[in-house]
DNA sequence: GGGCTCCCTGTCAGAACTGACAGCTAGTTG
DNA sequence: CAACTAGCTGTCAGTTCTGACAGGGAGCCC
């Protein structure tokens, strides 16, 4: 992985802003032949009302799609059922994708995206998950409309670079933009609330814990209520979950 | 990424057998100049006694250090310490380490650690942290006792390298090698099941899903206590704690 | 000293959960 | 058809949780 890569790889660690951000992914993305990009990165959760994996907050993005298939993209929703995210929460590697061949064990909703796609001028890319601690997710789509053959010697020849670049490019976004800190991460539980909370987790009950812990039920009580209060759930397996969902707690 | 890696990636293919996937480790790392490997993957838990992260079931390890050192380092339990593993944890990129010049914010029994492994012939390396989808977790530790500078430029040169290598090669072996299925693969919750079990993830009572499901409330505690036998436990808490650890429920 | 955080403890009423008893339908498979 | 699976429903006693009412001390910073 000499010349390019590396060189990029160096280059990250200067970019300051968002816009920083984008314009070099713009840059390595054409570098290496491809038409467009498009990045999104944050943390995962549950989403309240469907109980289906979501960002927690809106995900840090960058792309380089028309604006009218971002919005109509996001009008419908169409992040949740994208065959391309779908894949990219389940897997560790990446992979290519077609939407004109389209995909075996693909659903409905999923075709109807990928149709659309193609009139947005979206043929053939090549997606890396990445995967982090505590949730912590991001997905870097790059597209190239060249025909098939083509896309797979330029797909051949740069999916390493890509993927190694993804993962750093990730990193340094999450680490450098304030975005993805933000307003959740204020949040803190006590050293007590943790220990607690990681032995309810494990199901013990406030009793179990009083004893493990030698102080009284009504202290791991009050602990479990302030745990709650904080993450602003009304049951403690509900702060179980989320306390995970925010990586203030590992399994 | 021409040469050695493609060729390395497209030959994981072929591996079917554990001491097929450690000899394939042996060639790689030899051929970039490492003197020695290790590799542990499978799935991360939280420890029913001490609340710690761990390995669910003892991970899937290839490696090339000395003996002693590994019974050692097993019978101390020098896994939950070790500072690669510690950071490995916690980051997404790799870093290199060296045993001598120590690390900031180090604690003394990582110093310690650190200090032995001298003793055993690991001076210094780079490791690699695998994240994958659902506690997922992977680590490929390789070591090159030459001198610094010489360190420097094989890291260098073949850190991103190793870095795909690693991903790639934990994702094979998990796919591929029976163990990491093992005893645990068998356990399966029904749609039903993990339907409420993830309603429940996000707090709500049995009446409330009742309500949403349309059934009575009686039936989703019905379901609760099926999910809870499955899983050996006995609150829901600890039901959904591990659901998720399991990989069975997403955040 | 005053204000702050963290940790600790008590009681009590009402809601929620847990595990036992019980029995029903519908669909699949040998 | 028998056996199995998945899903569904009822009651009831005992346990656990939740949120409200209280109160205590130790340590830190301005």
């Amino acid at each position: 992985m000499d010349g390019i890569l590396s060189h990029l790889v160096e280059r990250l660690d200067q970019l300051r802003t968002q816009d920083d951000f984008e314009a070099f992914l713009r840059n390595a993305a054409e570098e290496m032949g491809f038409d467009m990009f498009a990045y999104a990165g944050g943390r995962l959760a549950e989403d309240r009302v469907t109980a289906r994996t979501v960002f927690q907050r809106p995900p840090i993005t960058m792309s380089s799609f028309p604006d009218d298939w971002l919005t109509h993209y996001a009008n419908e929703g169409y992040f949740k059922d994208d065959y391309v995210v779908v894949q990219s929460l389940r897997a560790i590697l990446p992979d290519q994708w077609h939407a004109e061949r389209g995909v075996r064990e693909i659903r409905p909703r999923q075709a109807q995206i990928m149709r659309e796609a193609i009139d947005a001028g979206l043929r053939r890319g090549f997606f890396v998950p990445i995967h982090g601690p505590a949730n912590d997710f991001g997905l870097l789509n790059v597209i190239c409309n060249e025909a098939e053959g083509e896309f797979s010697k330029i797909v051949e020849r740069y999916r390493h670079e890509v993927h190694v670049l993804a993962v750093h490019f990730h990193d340094a976004v999450q680490k450098r933009l304030p975005a993805s800190a933000g307003r959740g991460a204020r949040l803190q539980l006590t050293e007590r609330e943790s220990e607690i909370l990681r032995w309810t987790a494990v199901g013990k009950t406030s009793w179990e814990i009083s004893e493990i812990l030698h102080i009284a039920e009504r202290t791991v009580n009050f602990h479990v209520a302030n745990t709650m209060r904080k993450l602003g759930v009304y049951s403690r397996t509900h702060a179980v979950a989320k306390s995970i969902s925010l990586g203030l707690t590992r399994l």
